[in-house]
DNA sequence: CGTGCGGTTGAAGAGTCTCAACTCGAGTGG
DNA sequence: CCACTCGAGTTGAGACTCTTCAACCGCACG
């Protein structure tokens, strides 16, 4: 719906898309791949090649035929569902090393939109597939995070059932806060500090809310002082704690092991 | 919350709990187990023990610590979450071979509470994971079992952030009516019969709802003539196609293989 | 300098929730 | 056998949250 093509997006393409070895690849220990041994990811090696994509750009369209799967590594993109008369609903943020597409699978169920620049490292999905069957530690990583993704997913619907529209602002904001500092290490005391990768209309599409609900949530919680804006994407934290009340989380995130 | 133990429920005891040979099993061809040999099925009757549970218990509590997992062999339970304030959303219906637990994980991250009267096919969870390392048979199903569980929250997340409370009613009755459906094999085009295995209060926190909304929808579908009503649960469904138009579900309930 | 897009804000309205009274049927006890 | 209780479910009236429709801002881009 709306297409991002402007060019500052396109100068900082950021990763090399033409040769990355997996033994150097960024999400070697995080995606499908991280418990392949050497000789695995050789096998990996040929099945698989990069493409790249622009802000804004469909990466999948629900419904089509999907001839390969594979790993974000560099990017956000949004994963939607969307009903005939053009009621969206987000159902999943693909960060680095999620994985997109479903072995065992012929057709896409839902749209996949590049929120940012985005490379993705596919692979040929029949022979992925042959894989899985011969190569447990594809089929036990993927189930490791398929199950997270359930959980997270779950946890989501927490927020979309029950939560009022300031409780799902302030959801969505701690679990970006969160994945930002868990991906920058930073030093966990100091007050987060984060650029949102989202529009509002994507944030709503997220939370089931509309635009202007989440400006208007957006708006409150900065006048309350739980959230310090500067520009329209650039958030500050000065109290997690503060902002996890007000989404209605019980305290400390209570970490499964 | 509501503790049914009404004798009534009690004396139907749906399976005989204490020896159920795997190879005869009524869920042996769906549940974890689907895809194992002989020789496997060998080494799951050792470590697996059956639990009766009665309609309104608690299985699980959220935060417990969980020395097992299982398969649902006949009944059916509920998955879900709470807040401190007693907000509630179910977050999964678990029917007959649907799987219970996180290999991998010490605690429960939900409640599981039994609707019906209900029998587990429990395994002790230290030894289940063993085997799920050396046995790729049992993976790749609960793999392919975990992915239908994402798509289903995924659909559902569409129901909680984008449909009327009309849809929503209307989704969960098709849902129902299609499982059923597919568990009896009826004469498919007959119209579709069926008792409500869910109270008002249970449907309200699967939808987002609260019970009265629930009350009132369900009795508006019924006035507009959508289902047919005898008593509090059980329904009939005249015409399917409508049912789905009033869900806004697109026709034919996309099939993707 | 106009145009387009992301975002903000206001006013009015619709949909759902809250609170409350009531019905119905099943089980209980005198 | 009947009055009583208790839980599930229904229905109504009013309150409140969120949506809808609309105007407007400001910045980037051509």
């Amino acid at each position: 719906m709306t297409q991002i093509k402007s060019k500052k997006f396109m100068l900082l393409d950021p990763v090399q898309t033409d040769h990355i070895h997996c033994e150097s690849c960024p999400i070697r220990h995080r995606a499908v791949c991280a418990r392949c041994e050497a000789d695995e990811l050789e096998l990996l090696e040929e099945i698989k090649y990069y493409r790249s994509f622009e802000a804004g750009q469909h990466i999948i369209w629900s419904g089509d035929k999907m001839d390969f799967v594979g790993s974000v590594v560099s990017g956000i993109a949004t994963l939607s569902q969307t009903m005939e008369d053009g009621r969206t609903q987000m159902v999943g943020l693909l960060l680095p090393s999620d994985f997109v597409g479903r072995p065992g699978r012929s057709g896409a169920a839902y749209d996949v939109v590049a929120t940012t620049d985005l490379v993705m490292c596919c692979f040929r999905k029949k022979p992925f597939e042959k894989m899985m069957e011969t190569t447990p530690h594809i089929a036990q990583r993927l189930l490791q995070m398929t199950l997270d993704e359930l959980d997270a997913a779950r946890e989501w619907m927490l927020v979309l059932g029950r939560k009022t529209a300031r409780e799902k602002i302030a959801s969505l904001l701690a679990i970006i806060a969160r994945r930002d500092a868990s991906l920058h290490l930073n030093a966990k005391n100091g007050p987060l500090v984060f650029d949102l990768p989202l529009t509002r209309e994507a944030m709503a599409d997220y939370l089931g809310l509309t635009l202007e609900t989440v400006s208007r949530q957006i708006s409150a919680l900065k006048r309350d002082g739980v959230i310090v804006l500067e520009g329209k994407r650039h958030v500050t934290i000065p109290d997690m704690e503060r902002l996890l009340e007000e989404a209605g989380d019980d305290s400390d995130g209570g970490m499964l092991d």
